[in-house]
RNA sequence: GCGGGUGUAGCUCAGUGGUAGAGCGUCACGUUGCCAACGUGAAUGUCGUGGGUUCAAGUCCCAUCACCCGCUCCA
């Protein structure tokens, strides 16, 4: 669905024009799901990050218990035991086994296990039923439906699932069996009363069972292919020779690395409950089909947060984080009504997951909102596998509320515990236990994009010559412009291309500025103006102090957006422009 | 992965079998007095890649790669 085709036509060729972003490998071709940023591309994205280091992790905010958060940082390495992945869920969780329909007006592609959702069979027909969103059919099955339930899971798998969807909450499942079929049979008697006959078979024999399914989306009969495997994991190797136990992945995330150095960082750095440790760095996803310039690529970054804290003030934490990326973004200039901030329904939500909320982005090449960042309260999940397949003891222990426990004993004169009490109080909540998780996990090329697309802007005006002119300019919030000012000389002559160096180079010092002495005036802004730089410094016959000079020695300040100048004096242009880029 | 579309200069694109083009941009020199100014000059392409048909291929055929749209996915 292309809201607006045009628009991003445009903004991609800006950006490969003016050197924000290339195709990878474009000499040769290409290679398809992965992109390079230009000289003003890795300008704008390492804006992005350091602020975000900057306003998380350096000047971490104020938290809802009104003190500073505790924030920490991160780096590790993009390769990592196997292990990890397999207690993750990724080795397993990212491989999943896909069909399509190679019916002629079809051609549909789909999770083999949502195709083996729910059957209703009626006579001749069979309709295909999305078993989260049953009941309309289900009724006009006049409940004498045979529903066939085939999943590559098991049965009992299965069964769980299906008990956790909306329709088929509280459902008593009793065996029983239909004529002579040897699958697994069962009457599934709904909340509502409700009846429902099914049968629940692993997937043994695709061959056979794929002649006589019919295509969800078409209904056609045998029109599926065996389901093949899409594994979503970069393999590689680590050590020389390629073998099997040299196997290993690019890590999909940079999350799992934060959950395997949580001890590392409790013993060496000091912190205690509740804080957070950031990562910003490379991830891997072989993705179905890489798409929509850098927003679907298989090589991107994130700028993800663990934040631990307890159980019980979990819920402030994921209110506060939700709040807290959200307005970072508006801040920074994503001001528009394409922002969005959406708390994910139940349905949504990982089994382990209390709440999350998705910031998304209405981009020009889809008109559904898409994600930026997840906030997720992922509880002690992650945690809770880690050590259960390493074997490692991840629990905190709450070292001074233990000790306020004992003293507020020994005060009230109560005898001291002895060695089996204290082991048996101090092993437990309050005082031990797996912290409780919230996820800020953002896109850093997602966020790029996104910036980009907001910042896109046209105006019409006519030129010198009355000809309609479009003037294209980026809009970038100052912080996050590839370059903060350009100097210009406004001619090439009575020296004023000497002030306007002097007074680049001195404020090259603090921002990544631009001196510009080629071609017209108009032409010079028009250029910056793509670039996205707020500010176009220029020194012009007032500068020299000309004879009738109305302000000798001052510079005049154009704004991008406006259009309108200020006139600074020429010692005061440093700081006029420290007061709006900020120390950063 | 399946189906459809596209690929020619830095960008946008014209070119339906017979000497590769335009606009914009870029560069040089001259000029210059605030919003893509003007003059003169210049550079730039193995027409995505490989193979085939033909006296002759940017153009026709086959393969391949990349991008765009849909199915799917989610940072």
């Amino acid at each position: 669905m292309p809201a607006d085709a045009a628009f991003m036509d445009k903004l991609v060729a800006l950006c490969k024009r003016r050197g924000f972003i290339f195709q990878s490998s474009e000499i040769y071709g290409g290679i398809g799901g992965f992109w390079d940023y230009g000289p003003l591309g890795v300008e704008l994205k390492r804006n992005i990050k350091n602020r975000w280091w900057h306003d998380h992790v350096t000047n971490p905010p104020t938290g809802p218990d009104g003190h500073e958060i505790q924030m920490v940082g991160l780096d590790c390495s993009i390769i990592m035991n196997p292990k990890v992945w397999e207690a993750s869920g990724h080795a397993t969780g990212f491989a999943d086994p896909m069909v399509t329909c190679l019916a002629e007006t079809c051609n549909k592609l789909m999770r083999a296990d949502q195709v083996l959702g729910l059957w209703v069979r009626e006579s001749r027909s069979a309709e295909f039923v999305d078993v989260t969103a049953a009941d309309a059919v289900l009724g006009d099955a006049r409940n004498q439906a045979t529903a066939p339930l085939v999943t590559s899971q098991t049965t009992e798998e299965l069964l769980v699932g299906l008990l956790a969807t909306k329709d088929f909450k509280k459902s008593t499942i009793t065996p029983t069996r239909f004529g002579n079929d040897p699958r697994s049979a069962y009457e599934i008697r709904n909340r509502n009363g409700r009846v429902f006959a099914g049968i629940i078979a692993p997937i043994t024999n695709w061959a056979e069972l794929r002649k006589s399914l019919p295509c969800p989306a078409c209904s056609t009969i045998g029109s599926l292919t065996e389901p093949r495997a899409f594994n979503l994991m970069f393999k590689t190797h680590y050590g020389a020779l390629e073998v099997a136990s040299s196997m290993t992945y690019l890590r999909p995330e940079t999350a799992q690395g934060i959950f395997c150095n949580f001890k590392n960082i409790l013993d060496t750095s000091r912190v205690k409950i509740p804080f957070g440790i950031a990562q910003i760095g490379k991830a891997f996803r072989n993705e179905v089909n890489p798409r929509n310039f850098i927003f679907r690529s298989r090589e991107f970054e994130q700028m993800e947060i663990e934040f631990f804290c307890r159980e019980e003030d979990s819920m402030d934490w994921y209110q506060f984080w939700r709040n807290t990326r959200y307005n970072w973004y508006v801040n920074l200039g994503l001001k528009s009504e394409k922002l969005r901030l959406r708390d994910q329904t139940a349905e949504e939500l990982a089994h382990y997951s209390k709440a999350c909320a998705d910031i998304e982005y209405l981009f020009p090449f889809s008109d559904e909102f898409q994600e930026l960042e997840g906030c997720a309260h992922r509880g002690c999940f992650d945690l809770t596998q880690h050590e259960k397949h390493s074997g490692v003891d991840l629990h905190y222990f709450e070292e001074t509320l233990w000790s306020e426990f004992l003293a507020k004993r020994k005060a009230a004169g109560e005898p001291e515990l002895t060695k089996e009490q204290k082991s048996e109080l101090g092993g437990k909540p309050p005082y031990r236990y797996l912290p409780t998780v919230i996820e800020p996990s953002a896109g850093a090329d997602r966020a790029t994009l996104a910036f980009l697309c907001e910042a896109y802007s046209e105006d019409q005006k006519p030129d010198a010559k009355g000809v309609m002119q479009t003037r294209v300019y980026m809009k970038f919030h100052p912080k996050l412009a590839p370059i903060k000012a350009a100097f210009l000389p406004l001619v090439n002559k009575e020296g004023m291309p000497e002030i306007a160096e002097k007074l680049y180079r001195d404020a090259k010092k603090h921002f990544n500025v631009f001196f510009d002495d080629g071609g017209a005036i108009g032409r010079r802004y028009a250029r910056q103006d793509e670039a996205g730089t707020p500010f176009c410094i220029t020194i012009d016959g007032d500068t020299l102090g000309k004879e009738g000079a109305a302000n000798p020695g001052t510079v005049t300040i154009r704004d991008r957006d406006s259009l309108k100048q200020d006139r600074v004096g020429l010692e005061h242009v440093v700081g006029w422009l420290k007061e709006r880029l900020g120390a950063l």
